[in-house]
DNA sequence: TTGAAAGCGCTAACAT
DNA sequence: ATGTTAGCGCTTTCAA
């Protein structure tokens, strides 16, 4: 039967109906041995046919821990959360934490009050999934609670952990691909100055280097701006493309596509992320992937060993793979 | 100085750093009018100086209300929950409710105990964006917590609102817009018997009787089964689809091309959630679109209106609309 | 094995 | 304008 919701039972209310003391329900409802079997039995009964739930706030606010985990979200849309989200999520459950997801879009202000919200809440650690919260405020939350970025903040700042995957690592892992492929004119195409893309950018520079050819980089405002950009660059004989990220990607094939240049046969995308759009589009993309649920997990071991007493700070890099799919081919077929 | 997270200062440290009584701290830190301009200064002051930050724990205890929605949500990748949140954060934040989301996946037993933490965090309303979760949990939420259902469960429980789009309607504005452009021969594609794919299957059958048509109907398990399913249909000289989803529409596009059928000159697609995918693939698809905000708004509405008082239960539907691109074109071209 | 009592950090009613 | 006091619901000594 529906009805408003009344009072909550408390702790107090199931002592009563069971006979009993307050702490004699706590002890009981926790599942501390000292409780006989019989005194257990009455109060779990009274508890269930009072339809009681314990509060957190008060458990929070004696225990003084909430034996939960906050995480800070730029872009729930974007699947890379989701799965570094899901990697959390894994690890936390198994440590006993729930997990509680803020969410403040890119923009440092809503980022803040977001975070705010959660260390009020007495969380007992927050996981940053973005670079864009000001690096002044995860330093003011990590003076109450463990703070660990996942990503590449601007300026990583003291007192905080960090897990990123080698973006450097990843854009040479692209340069091998196509180099392997034959190619030879291959330039980096991006459409921001973030520092994942310039973690990017910078491996893809000195990965060419290494090759042995110049390097071709095209920094565009954004994904609008491209065709322009990239147009000249594809008439001068370039081969193949690496993008900052997957939805570069695809518009570089769209592009292509416009052009009349045939992918893979004529022209070699690489994109960054390995989104599920990677394996959606046409032709499929051949994509640089981060072990995303492994950052996650490796987030939330950074913070249980923070709240273990671990005071340095640990900055810790993953490699990242290359997963093979249609948008790439050998050079001049 | 990063320093390991000490205690954090509370309302009594502030109170004897500027030498004033915790009550005062309180009416003075809420901007209480009561306070002289001298020591509010100070205390602020004072508060600042120790980094003190308000624990809403003890705030909430005490008030009984944590100023907090939860909203539990199936799947963060999804962008038509994104929008929705959007629209949720939108409303909440216009009437001082902060947003707390928790994640559950498609698995009933994970949104149980994500609903659970919620409830348990005496949020003051939950907004479930999800027709995942067992009708039973709602109704043992609503019991403590107004709820609301963002889209269509299985049996809306009593004692709880909703707002959902309205399926059929979209449906039925898929066809018309097919009709419209000439097609006879039009099959409904879907790969999910949950109610939002039954609700829009319905409102296609109901509009290909009133228009003389007699419908074709495809239920596949998987996106993997489709081209099997989907290929007999397209011999036997239907000409237009209609899909589930937009995930289901690609995977239609996909089947056209690997079977030689240009789209739109030959077969017209129409996906339905007007999802990012919609405008990123070629051709761009035709798809309905959810007023996806408008959805998070009215659901806050509601919370708000439980809260205040209102204790029959609403259920609220929304219209789509059509977004036509390149997916559906003139039949017999 | 059980109960009484103190107190987590805060607000709010009531003094002064 | 400021201080005192009594809880909010729970855990946690400490006694019985």
């Amino acid at each position: 039967m529906p009805h408003a919701p009344s009072r909550r039972p408390t702790i107090l209310d199931v002592a009563r109906a069971a006979g009993v003391s307050k702490s004699l329900v706590s002890l009981a409802l926790r599942g501390d041995a000292g409780v006989s079997e019989s005194t257990r039995a009455r109060i779990t009964a009274a508890a269930d046919q009072l339809g009681y739930r314990s509060n957190a706030l008060a458990r929070g606010l004696v225990q003084g821990r909430t034996m939960l985990l906050g995480v800070l979200l730029t872009d729930l849309a974007n699947p890379y959360h989701t799965d570094v989200v899901a990697g959390i999520e894994e690890s936390a459950g198994e440590a006993g934490f729930g997990v509680l997801l803020a969410h403040g879009r890119r923009d440092a202000k809503r980022l803040a009050s977001q975070l705010d919200t959660l260390v009020q809440l007495n969380v007992d650690g927050v996981i940053a999934v973005s670079s864009w919260v000001d690096p002044a405020d995860l330093q003011a939350a990590a003076r109450r609670t463990p703070v660990v970025v996942v990503g590449r903040p601007e300026h990583p700042p003291a007192g905080i952990d960090t897990v990123a995957n080698d973006d450097a690592a990843g854009a040479a892992l692209a340069m091998t691909h196509l180099v392997g492929l034959g190619h030879r004119e291959i330039a980096f195409v991006t459409t921001s100055r973030r520092p994942a893309a310039e973690g990017r950018r910078c491996g893809y520079e000195t990965a060419s280097h290494r090759a042995g050819l110049s390097p071709h980089t095209v920094a565009a405002e954004s994904v609008e701006e491209l065709p322009l950009r990239v147009a000249p660059l594809l008439r001068s004989g370039v081969s193949a493309l690496i993008a900052n990220n997957d939805l570069t990607a695809v518009a570089l094939l769209d592009i292509a596509h416009d052009l009349g240049l045939p992918v893979p046969e004529r022209l070699s995308v690489v994109g960054y992320d390995n989104s599920t759009l990677a394996a959606l589009v046409r032709p499929r993309l051949t994509s640089i992937d981060q072990p995303r649920p492994e950052l996650g997990r490796t987030a939330v071991r950074l913070l249980l060993q923070r709240s273990g007493g671990r005071t340095t700070d640990r900055h810790e890099v993953l490699n990242p793979r290359l997963v093979a799919r249609g948008s790439t081919g050998p050079y001049g077929r």
